[in-house]
DNA sequence: CAAGCCTCTGAGAACTTGCTCACCCAGGCT
DNA sequence: AGCCTGGGTGAGCAAGTTCTCAGAGGCTTG
C-alpha cells in the first residue's frame, strides 16, 4: 500500500537497490564493504550487483572525447584523410591474432563514439557485418535515450533481432529504441527476384527512411572467402575470385569498390537490396568500423571513394593506412 | 623529427600514454599489471596514470538517466512539481551532518545531468552558491565539447575563475570552453549603484547573453545567517531578519520569493544585478540543485514558482518536499 | 656548484575486490 | 511427495588495487 517513498523506507526495488549500490560506488566511492552494511546486504552481493549494474549499462564508463581526438594517429588521419573525426583504438602489442577480438575492441570504440555522438531520438542507420553488430551490442542505448534504428540494407534481420534482445534486462530500452529493418535479404538469388523486392511498398519506404538518417555505421568487407557475406552464404567462392579480378578491393553494404574508391561495375550489384553508396553520401555522418591489416586496403578504398565521415579502426591499421597514403617518403612535420 | 606514428614508435606523449592506459583498463579490462608490462612502467605508475586519468576527465563514469528517472522519488517529484526531471541523489543514512559534503554530492548529481544534457556549443547559464560551484566543478566540460557559459548574476566572478582552473590539467579544456562574467557584484552597495551597473553595456551585453542560454544551473537560498549570500557579506544579519518577517523562504540568484513562490518586494532587489526570475522562465531548462533539510522550505517556495524545470535534491529533502506538499494524507498509489 | 625543494618512482604492506565453492530455497518434472 | 535444476547467497581465499614510504632524479636558488 504505502508504494511512495515517504518515509525512509528499508525495502526498496531491486532497481532501487542497484541504482543506489551503482551511485554510492561510483559517484560517493564507497567500498563494497561500506554499502554492503548500509543496504544490509552481503559484500558479496553488492559485487554482483555492481557487476550487473554494468553489464546492464546503469553505469557507463566512457574516454573523453577530446582526448582521443588528441591521440596522435587520429589527429593524422583526419589531416590526411579530410574526415571529420577518427577513433584509433590502441593495441595491445601486435597484430592481434583473434580477430573477433579485435572486431569486439573496435566496437567499443564504435559503441564510445555513437554514445557520446547520438542524440535522443535520432535515426541510427546500421549497416551490416561483424564489425557493425559488435559495435550495436556494445552500444548503452539507455544512456543515449530512444533511438531508432534502420537497417540500410536487406539482411540485417535475424542479426538486429539477436542484438536488440541481449542487451540488457527485459525492458530496459525494448521499449523505447525501435528498430525498422529491410525484410529482405542483403543480396538476392537473381536481379529479378532483387528488382521485384525493390518495388515492394514496404521495402521502398524503409530505404527511404535509410536515406535520411541522422548517423550511420558501417563496416567496410574484403573481398575474401573468410569475408562475413561470403561464410553467410550471399557470395560464392567464385564470386569473390571474379570480384577481386576486377580490381575490387573492398565493399560498403554490399557494394564494391576499387582502390581508387570508384564503385565497380559487377554483377552481383544487381542483386543487391539496399541503399547505395551514393545516397550513404546524403547522410550528415556515416561511421566506418573496420580494423586489421588484411582490411587496409579496402579500408584505404573507401576512404578514397569518401564514403566515410568517421573511422574507428585499430592502431595497426591506421598505422599502415598512413603509410599507405603517403607512399613511404613523407616530409617532416613538426609536432605541437 | 619522426613526429608521426609512422612505425610502432615506444615512446607515447604523457597524454596518448594516459589515454592508453584508461583504454587497456575501462575498456578492455586488463589488469595494472597487464598494463604496466606492455607500457613498460610500473605497476604503481599505472595506477596512479588511471587516478589521473579520473581526476582530469578523460574518464567518465555516468548512470544511466533511464534508470535515475526510474527511482521512484524522482518520478513522484516529477509528477507532484510538474518538472520535466528530477534527479534524487541517495543519502547515505541520515542527514549528514556535513553540508558541504551533501552540497558535493548533489554537485556530482548536477554534474552528471548537465553532462548528458548539454550540447556541445550549447550556452549554459550559471547561478551562484555553493552547490552550484560544485555542479560546475565536477562538470566534465571535456567530454561534452566546447560550450559556454554565462554568468546569470554578478558576483560570480572570481568564483568561476577558481573554478575554471583546476578542473583538470592545463590546456585540458581552457581553451574550448569560455566563460562569460558580469563584471559587477551580485548586490552593490546602494540602488543607485546597481542601477548604474545595470545600464553599464558590457554588463547589459552579458544580462542580454544570459536570458538566450540554452539551460541554467542555480542554486536555492535559505534567508539565514549561515546562508553563503550572509557569509559573503552581501547581506547582513539584519537583512535577514527583515526577509524573514515578510515571509521570503529562500532566493534564487538573489531574488527571494515567498512560500507560494511569489516574488517578494524587497528593498534588496533594487541593489541587485543579474537576470530576473520572470527572465528565468524563458530559459528553456532551468536546472535548480539543492539539498538539505534547511533547504526543503526554500526549495518548496522555488516549485510553487515553477521557477525550475529540473530538481537536483538528495532523497531525504525529496522525501520532506513531497510530505509537505501532499499535506500528510495521501492517498495511496499503486505500484507498478 | 652544492643545497634545498619538488616531483616522480618503485617496493612493500594494507586493503579492497573478484572468484570459487558449498549451500539454500523456489519451481517444475517424474 | 520426492527429486532435480537453476538462480541467488554468504564464507573464505587468491587476485588485484591502493596506500605509504623511502629514495632517485631534476630544477631552482643561494
Amino acid at each position: 500500500m504505502n508504494s511512495t517513498g515517504i518515509d525512509v523506507v528499508k525495502r526498496w526495488s531491486s532497481e532501487e537497490l542497484l541504482l543506489r549500490a551503482a551511485w554510492f560506488y561510483y559517484k560517493d566511492e564507497l567500498t563494497q564493504d561500506e554499502i554492503a552494511k548500509r543496504l544490509s546486504v552481503s559484500r558479496a552481493s553488492v559485487g554482483r550487483m555492481l557487476e550487473r549494474a554494468r553489464r546492464v549499462g546503469l553505469v557507463t564508463i566512457n574516454l573523453n572525447t577530446e582526448y582521443l581526438d588528441a591521440f596522435e594517429l587520429s589527429a593524422e588521419l583526419r589531416r590526411v584523410f579530410c574526415l571529420s573525426e577518427a577513433l584509433v583504438v590502441p593495441d595491445h602489442d601486435k597484430e592481434p591474432a583473434d580477430l573477433h577480438a579485435l572486431n569486439a575492441r573496435i566496437g567499443l570504440g564504435g559503441a564510445q563514439f555513437i554514445g557520446t555522438h547520438l542524440r535522443p531520438g535520432a535515426a541510427l542507420g546500421v549497416g551490416w557485418g561483424e564489425t557493425v553488430s559488435r559495435v550495436i551490442a556494445a552500444t548503452n542505448f539507455g544512456s543515449v535515450g530512444p533511438v531508432h534504428m534502420v537497417t540500410l540494407t536487406g539482411g540485417v534481420d535475424g542479426y538486429l533481432q539477436t542484438i536488440l534482445s541481449p542487451v540488457g534486462e527485459p525492458g530496459a530500452d525494448a521499449d523505447v529504441t525501435t528498430a525498422t529493418v529491410i525484410p529482405a535479404p542483403n543480396i538476392a538469388s537473381s536481379p529479378a527476384l532483387a528488382a521485384a523486392l525493390r518495388e515492394e511498398p514496404t521495402i521502398q519506404d524503409v530505404l527511404k527512411q535509410a536515406c535520411s538518417v541522422d548517423q550511420a555505421v558501417v563496416g567496410v568487407g574484403t573481398p575474401t572467402t573468410d569475408a562475413t557475406i561470403v561464410q553467410l552464404g550471399y557470395l560464392t567462392a567464385a564470386d569473390v575470385r571474379d570480384l577481386r579480378e576486377r580490381g575490387v578491393v573492398g565493399d560498403i553494404l554490399g557494394q564494391f569498390f576499387d582502390a581508387d574508391g570508384k564503385v565497380a561495375d559487377v554483377p552481383i550489384h544487381d542483386r543487391r537490396i539496399g541503399i547505395d553508396l551514393e545516397e550513404l553520401k546524403y547522410i550528415p555522418k556515416v561511421v566506418g568500423v573496420a580494423g586489421g591489416l588484411h582490411k587496409v586496403p579496402a579500408i584505404l578504398g573507401a576512404l578514397h571513394g569518401g564514403f566515410l565521415d568517421v573511422l574507428v579502426t585499430n592502431e595497426l591499421a591506421a598505422v599502415r593506412l598512413l603509410e599507405l597514403e603517403s607512399g613511404h617518403a613523407r616530409a617532416g612535420r613538426s609536432p605541437s
